[in-house]
DNA sequence: TAGATTGTTAATCGATTAACAATC
DNA sequence: TAGATTGTTAATCGATTAACAATC
């Protein structure tokens, strides 16, 4: 096993490669080149060998490309969802529910283990089906940790007020990786072990479209884009 | 003037410092060091003012920091939304009316023109405060466009089956700059001048966490955590 | 004054690109 | 076979870090 030094910007690309993959919706038993995901993600062909061969997945075939089936299970062992992530989500506003039922996550193996909110009677309203994810009152959130110490992982959409008193409850209750979509500069509380906490925040893609309309960066008709 | 060769790299930092200044919401009047924006940011004090430096931000005073008025008016300049930027919001679901009532924007100088869909009477009911934007049908979209030479930028929630028709309704009609949320791969439709379509996708940051905790690679106690 | 913080240069480090032999 | 595409090495490029004189 080589796989050391796992950059951010590499677990970047490889997200990448992923979604392009399950986005182009591929039977598993054809071949991708590195060309050609050059041309889905925008990444050069170079890059994506050098990426490939230095995560030791040797798994191209001279003449055809890389075995999607094989490549799609490779980039989740590095990505670390080859093992059923479960994530809840605290907070369930607009985007809180959109990201509880966000169905690309099931195609990923992220499992959605619950949606947290003040009201649990009124949100069955934002939902598109009521029953694909279980909602619970944020009463109940330290007891659900306590029962599912499967679950570390959670994305915080509640009022920028109620942030930060919810990720210190969401750390104290084990949850060890956060994101949080509150527009607040919160603190991560001392706890046992490591915390991830990434800061998201929607729309923040648009900072980067309108800077390079504006500066005449645009893509090349018939071009894909740019991810992220 | 220098502000030459403006990556994409120094556009994402200078977008964290950004939104890391509005979200502290300091009086303008006071000044804020390198090392400060190290603590909020995760961006080292180096590299802030390495960043600073090449964009001809020289507007530091030694012994007390930058003057955070002057340096937030820098920072819209070089992510040129200093002269008020105008969006649509093309799908009013969840998401779309989520991005077109999302409150920072108004903070940013981003205009919410308006707000495009095929039905336009049901989604009064997802939006919070139902005249703060337009909304429109999206039949109406061409004569808008035509209406508004000003608005070339725009934000896709459509589904995904109607992703790639409404991009190439938007660009022939002079949409220039586009942030897609379909998870499908498009194509630039051809056309007059360049064209940026950024394909971004909720939940992203989920990849990420979700490597960093596996790796433990998390942030210390009390650390703000990471941006994006 | 002494300490803190900038602007700026130089040194280091890492990431991307280019090239190509191997081979299916 | 000839052409295409990989795996891998080496060269280039750019970005980050370190250091420090200037100075408020």
């Amino acid at each position: 096993m080589k796989r050391k030094n796992v950059s951010q910007r590499v677990i970047r690309r490889i997200s990448i490669y992923y979604e392009a993959l399950l986005k182009l919706g591929l039977p598993g038993n054809c071949f991708i080149s590195s060309q050609k995901l050059q041309e889905i993600t925008g990444v050069s062909c170079n890059q994506v060998r050098q990426d490939f061969f230095h995560l030791d997945i040797a798994i191209g075939r001279q003449k055809k490309g890389y075995p999607v089936q094989q490549l799609l299970e490779e980039l989740k062992k590095v990505l670390s969802i080859d093992s059923h992530a479960a994530v809840i989500v605290v907070g369930a506003g607009r985007l809180g529910c959109a990201l509880a039922e966000f169905d690309l996550f099931r195609v990923r193996h992220i499992t959605m283990a619950g949606l947290f909110d003040i009201d649990p009677a009124g949100v069955v309203y934002r939902l598109k089906n009521a029953h694909a994810v279980p909602v619970y009152h944020v009463d109940q959130l330290e007891d659900f940790l306590a029962a599912h110490p499967e679950v570390r992982t959670a994305i915080l959409t509640v009022p920028e007020d109620a942030a930060q008193d919810m990720l210190d409850r969401l750390v104290r209750g084990g949850i060890r990786a956060i994101v949080n979509y509150a527009p607040r500069i919160l603190r991560v509380p001392p706890c046992e072990g490591p915390v991830t906490l990434v800061n998201d925040c929607i729309g923040s893609s648009l900072y980067k479209v309108i800077f390079e309309m504006n500066h005449g960066l645009g893509q090349a008709p018939d071009s894909p884009g740019v991810q992220g």
